[in-house]
DNA sequence: GGTATATAGTTTACATATATACAGAAAGGC
DNA sequence: GCCTTTCTGTATATATGTAAACTATATACC
């Protein structure tokens, strides 16, 4: 269904240029909070799961640093302090300081570990069921029209 | 510039529907912040523009009940209280209750008018300007592709 | 070595978002 | 008329995001 009907609008669009970006808006507002629904039954929400698995993924042993994920996440410094408080009081992850000492490195621990490696699938398994509803084609099309929109910003 | 390269992964996606999903997240991400910086210029938010926008466009002479704001904004009506309260303290919008004691109806104030005479040309230029890497047929295959997403939700 | 510069993380103030619970008002059924 | 249900807007607690100012640390340069 066009946005148009789903918001029950009663004028167009002033352009197909307007209208794709509300689409995008939308659409990636839907499925987020699609995410955070998912999470929501296991007293997460999505972005501490990103947080997560970005560290079970790109972590590796020693984890990531705080300015990592924040470029990571494309979030600001500061709203990973809080994120990492907020992880680090439910035992889902640890700071450890670096070598270099304005570094902390961010690991999971092992409650954290365990919990992903149940969540990981499953989630995995809704990011399929969400997105194959478009073909390999319209995938690469996507892919290819948000990396045009990206580098022309 | 693939997301992998942007974000200056070592590792691959999982799946070509993972890698969609997470352009579709980020690239409205940066959409939204390029928007942001173009209103921080007027003093404005994003979002404070948008619903602006909405009471410009769809308002009529009567204005939006925050009931019907908070369906086209896909916010929680908690949330619109709080954008009205900030946005009537700059005058840009005023309160006025209806027939129905429930609801209150929002209008643009001629302040509120006035800057958006002046912002809404700009802000479709720079939609303009932002959207039009795309081709009209790549348009249109995004629109598609944002439909049968919230469809399959 | 000492100084200027840059970087990491934190704090603060604020905007935006949710869920939940509440009060006031309207609507429907009996 | 009365009661239940539904709807609007608000209050509260909490999560996530920003910008800006701060501290501590590292690096570059002379």
């Amino acid at each position: 269904m066009g946005l148009k009907e789903e918001l029950h609008l009663k004028k167009p669009f002033v352009s197909i240029e307007h209208e794709a970006l509300l689409n995008l808006y939308y659409t990636s507002i839907r499925l987020k909070k699609h995410a955070a629904d998912f999470f929501s039954s296991y007293e997460m929400t999505d972005v501490q799961f990103h947080l997560m698995m970005l560290l079970a993924h790109h972590g590796g042993d020693e984890g990531l640093s705080q300015a990592r994920l924040s470029e990571l996440m494309m979030v600001n410094r500061a709203n990973v302090t809080g994120l990492i408080d907020r992880l680090e009081k439910i035992a889902m992850v640890q700071r450890t300081p670096a070598e270099d000492r304005r570094y902390n490195m961010i690991q999971l621990t092992p409650k954290g570990r365990k919990l992903l490696e149940k969540l990981d699938p499953a989630y995995g398994k809704e990011v399929q069921k969400a997105m194959s509803v478009l073909t390999k084609a319209d995938l690469k099309h996507l892919i290819a029209a948000c990396e045009k929109l990206r580098g022309n910003l």
